[in-house]
DNA sequence: CGGCGCGGCGCG
DNA sequence: AAAGCGCGCCGCGCCG
């Protein structure tokens, strides 16, 4: 029975035991279930893992079907066992209920996201009631369904990378991104100082006592926004803000000491040395990444700030004796993607070679690099004023169907329509609020001021959601194809002594950010590693575009650390 | 005391 | 100069 499955369910029964269900896909007649099996608590890793080795050993391919990879997958990890393909129905739920409006009925369990690992108890010991994983009739009711009304070939491959990209989550996450201490308490003693006894580092008090002084207030508060603004203006620094941009514009002796201050209170409190003990543990920093975290289809992250490291802090990422960091990001993504998807052969041939933007000063759209960058980031985010907004005319003529399909889902966003991506993930209806305002927008004159301010708003977000949409499923294409490459690599004779057992003797991923993978790779197997990276790159463009002449240029850098 | 909105700023 | 999209996290200050 389970060497002819094609996937196969888990979900527990009653007692909270786990309960493996085997499903054939078979043509006529859709999903048939062949069979099920309780899995003795304690078991189900290495369970797992053996139906895993077997298939692949006889060429095919097992996915694992359960409510969240989430839930499931990190126990696996735990325990060594790494698994191929998935289905996370909850992602899935989420992408199928938005983009086929009726076709799945509510159903408060799958609705609701659940993004809790599975307590231990589940794979070893049965608890009294603890679990609380789905039911396995519930389970393979869902998939049923989803299998029903999952029908269109986009959809299918949205909802495959989807679930990849779970996978691909929860291993970078057992996995860790190698972080070096030393190196990065190195970096805060330069930037803030040493750390003193009685409070904050060295200079970051030093440049406070220089700010005071230069306002002539000894006392005054440089944290609280309204207590700063105040002694700004008692000091004449006539600033509506404190923001550093307009900071920036005044001229006055405390200016300069405070942006310092606050940049280094900012490195001090997000990434200072409280955030290395709570999140470096072991010489590896593990996020929690939330897929589909974002309506758009990117990852959002939920705790220690994983997406947004800062730069300077880049060279604490270091490998293992042995190994290398294999750093590879994309150049310009989201104006090829909108190349590609507009079929806009002008565009993608500006986008050919190394970088986009050079490209639109060639033809002639903008003078300078900085120009065409501002003027192209303006089709995609919907400027309205500055240079971005004069130099629309041109980009216009010179990439009538990019800019049109931009200009296009603007309009559709402004008119209150649902917009969606390449493969089909769609943007959420505009809330009763909304709908609200422009009904009432002939009621009075500043009633129409802010229908028509908020119809804008929606339609530079739809304008944004189709590229930034697609570009997050051309990512995932390439992580998803990427991570597969990788596990198929030798095992190297180096174990990186702090990766999960699952990935400690392979090149694995180790941290993804939207348009950017590290990859931590024995040094041996580092420009191998790097050549996957490239050729993941071209089969998501083919995957996403077909024929279509895009490239994907990626600036890789292979090193001991991910410093630039 | 905890929850929440805001200003501000890091990332793409 | 910052703008126009999407996030998460910090400290502050207010509220219950």
């Amino acid at each position: 029975m389970w060497s002819e499955a094609d996937a196969i369910c888990l979900g527990v029964d009653r007692g909270d035991r786990v309960v493996a269900a085997a499903f054939r896909r078979a043509d006529p007649t859709g999903l048939v279930e062949l069979g099920r099996r309780p899995l003795a608590s304690g078991e189900v890793a290495a369970w797992v893992g053996r139906r895993e080795s077997e298939a692949h050993a006889a060429g095919r391919h097992i996915r694992w079907v359960w409510s969240s990879t989430a839930t499931w997958y990190p126990r696996l990890l735990d325990a060594g066992v790494r698994v191929e393909r998935c289905t996370d129905l909850r992602l899935c739920r989420a992408i199928l209920s938005s983009a086929l409006d009726d076709a799945l009925p509510p159903l408060p369990v799958w609705d609701a996201p659940h993004e809790e690992p599975a307590p231990a108890a589940l794979f070893d010991v049965v608890p009294d009631g603890a679990a609380r994983a789905e039911e396995i009739d519930e389970t393979a009711a869902e998939y049923a369904r989803q299998e029903r009304v999952a029908v269109s070939s986009g959809l299918r491959l949205l909802l495959a990378a989807e679930s990849a990209g779970s996978l691909a989550a929860a291993e970078m996450t057992s996995a860790g991104l190698p972080w070096n201490r030393g190196g990065h308490e190195q970096i805060l003693v330069s930037e803030l100082g040493e750390r003193t006894a009685a409070g904050r580092p060295r200079l970051i008090e030093e440049r406070a006592r220089e700010v005071r002084a230069a306002l002539d207030d000894e006392t005054a508060s440089l944290d609280s926004q309204p207590k700063l603004l105040r002694a700004l203006h008692r000091a004449g620094v006539a600033a509506e803000s404190t923001s550093k941009w307009e900071l920036a514009e005044h001229d006055h002796p405390a200016i300069a000491p405070l942006l310092d201050y606050k940049r280094m209170m900012r490195l001090y409190t997000a990434n200072g040395w409280g955030w290395l003990d709570e999140w470096v543990v072991d010489g590896r920093f593990r996020p929690t990444y939330v897929v589909g975290g974002v309506v758009t289809g990117r990852w959002a992250s939920s705790g220690g700030g994983a997406l947004q490291i800062p730069r300077l802090l880049r060279p604490a990422v270091r490998a293992d004796p042995g190994w290398a960091i294999v750093d590879a990001d994309v150049a310009q993504l989201e104006p090829r993607v909108l190349a590609a998807m507009a079929h806009d052969r002008a565009m993608a041939a500006a986008a050919a070679g190394r970088d986009l933007y050079d490209g639109v000063v060639s033809a002639g759209v903008a003078a300078t690099r900085s120009e065409a960058k501002y003027a192209v980031l303006g089709a995609l985010y919907g400027s309205t004023t500055g240079d971005a907004a004069r130099l629309m005319p041109r980009l216009r003529r010179a990439f009538p169907r990019a800019v049109g399909l931009t200009d296009d889902a603007a309009l559709a966003g402004e008119r209150g329509e649902r917009v969606s991506t390449m493969l089909g993930r769609t943007s959420p209806a505009p809330g009763p609020r909304w709908e609200a305002m422009q009904q009432r927008a002939n009621a009075s004159a500043a009633d129409e001021r802010s229908a028509r301010s908020a119809a804008r708003e929606r339609g530079r977000f739809t304008r944004n959601f189709v590229v930034q949409g697609t570009a997050a499923e051309w990512a995932l294409a390439w992580m998803a194809d990427l991570r597969t490459r990788l596990a198929a690599f030798p095992p190297s004779e180096v174990p990186a002594p702090r990766s999960g057992p699952a990935f400690a003797r392979r090149p694995h991923l180790a941290f993804f950010l939207h348009d950017e993978v590290i990859v931590h790779a024995p040094a041996d197997q580092a420009e191998a590693a790097a050549e996957a990276v490239r050729e993941s790159a071209a089969r998501a463009g083919r995957l996403l575009f077909g024929e279509f002449p895009i490239d994907f240029p990626l600036d890789i850098r292979i090193g001991p650390s991910a410093a630039e």
